[in-house]
DNA sequence: TGTAAATAACTGACCAGTCAGTCATATTTT
DNA sequence: AAAATATGACTGACTGGTCAGTTATTTACA
């Protein structure tokens, strides 16, 4: 066991001191946020977040007991609190148009307020952590899952053409996330939900019978895509 | 300076040696791309790189300046495949859904074929290396430019209806990557294309008078995206 | 034999996580 | 009320390991 040396001239700490768990944790919850929505996780140092919350990289680990943890905590922290509010949305009995029309809006304006956890939520990143992977996997599931039931139940009232529902689930989710994350306006968060839901419910073919059934030469021939 | 060690009894080298820059390089890239497509940049290593590549980490640096180098030169490879492939396609003059319906199968087919490149380029690590993210934000902008072209086309044409058409590129964009991401099936390429395409084209709803202007409360009346 | 190609030991920077020690405050003792 | 003692939040130098990139040396072959 090395005796610790004398410490060498410091500057002298200026501390406030708080209870623990309290307003600290929340405190490094919030500026980490910020700095993963910015960087990769790999790319965020403990040593910066210390820094930017102006404490002791040590003291990080009083109150999370390793990066990845702290990593999670965050994605949880935010998970719960969209799902929370959709869940009470989809307790409702709506018929599926104003269902789906109403979770988009949530989604939208939840997301708006929170960009930093959407920006994490939203990478592709298998990677990382196999936790987060399992994380971010069970929360896109569970998101198509909704749109899979409220498809469901439009198909059912009659409301909604029988098409592919997991496929047009998928395709809900990919397109919400999309125009969340790039789409950049001016509008308020419901009425862009209101638009992006204007386009999956109508399409964008002006006239449906005429134009749509031209090409059905599928799979068979010409146009063979010989990738390069 | 730690001299370097005569070098002690090692097993044999075992090497086929070809001309430089013709196969090596391309084998590099190819076994590089899996690995890039099932890590992160940051846990692929170079060690690693040159350990399933079968030749001795300095060998790679042989062929590329620098591991940023090396992740981008494979994106470009691959991207300027795709391109190709679409380029080709809109120089044709056929109408716009029938346009659209055509980029999509390209796009469906190729990435198919190229599963590993998708992975990469659909990561939304605005992180990383400055480049990355350049490269992948000109690779998106300009695939959304695509889908602008032709829905303008499509409108002038009457064809598509009149909708935000920068919300409904970023719409098609994302829903796309989504589907050929995530959605599983046994069905071909062409066939998945098809059926997003019809999706697109016609929505979900099955009357599209009825249902759909049900809840106009929205914050701002005005709502100028009038479909119809 | 000369040189291009390949090797693998090596370096140095970087970083997550640790832990001995500090110090403001709370509690107990005198 | 003052002094002694205990508490625990906080600190930051340090460690051990990792990894991109370098270089001295060896090998293949024209």
């Amino acid at each position: 066991m090395a005796r610790p040396k004398k410490r060498l001239g410091k500057k002298a700490p200026q501390i406030t001191y708080r209870s623990k768990s309290a307003t600290r944790k929340e405190e490094i919850i919030k500026i980490t946020a910020q700095l993963f929505s910015e960087k990769s996780y790999h790319d965020v140092t403990m040593d910066e977040i210390a820094e930017k919350v102006g404490v002791a990289k040590g003291t990080i680990y009083l109150y999370f007991e390793s990066k990845e943890k702290l990593y999670l905590e965050i994605l949880e922290d935010r998970h719960e609190a969209i799902e929370s509010l959709l869940e009470k949305e989809i307790a409702k009995s709506d018929p599926a148009p104003q269902k789906l029309r109403k979770i988009l809006r949530i989604i939208f304006k939840f997301y708006r307020q929170n960009l930093d956890v959407l920006r994490i939520l939203s990478r592709d990143e298998t990677h990382l952590i196999r936790e987060h992977y399992e994380f971010t996997e069970h929360w896109r599931l569970r998101r198509i899952k909704l749109y899979e039931k409220i498809l469901e139940k439009g198909v059912k009232e009659g409301s909604f053409l029988p098409t592919n529902i997991k496929l047009t689930s998928q395709l809900i989710f990919g397109l919400v996330r999309s125009v969340m994350f790039f789409y950049k306006t001016d509008k308020s968060a419901e009425e862009t939900a209101e638009e992006v839901f204007s386009v999956i419910a109508r399409g964008i073919l002006a006239n449906q019978d005429e134009e749509n059934n031209k090409d059905k030469d599928i799979g068979s021939k010409g146009n063979e895509v010989n990738l390069g």
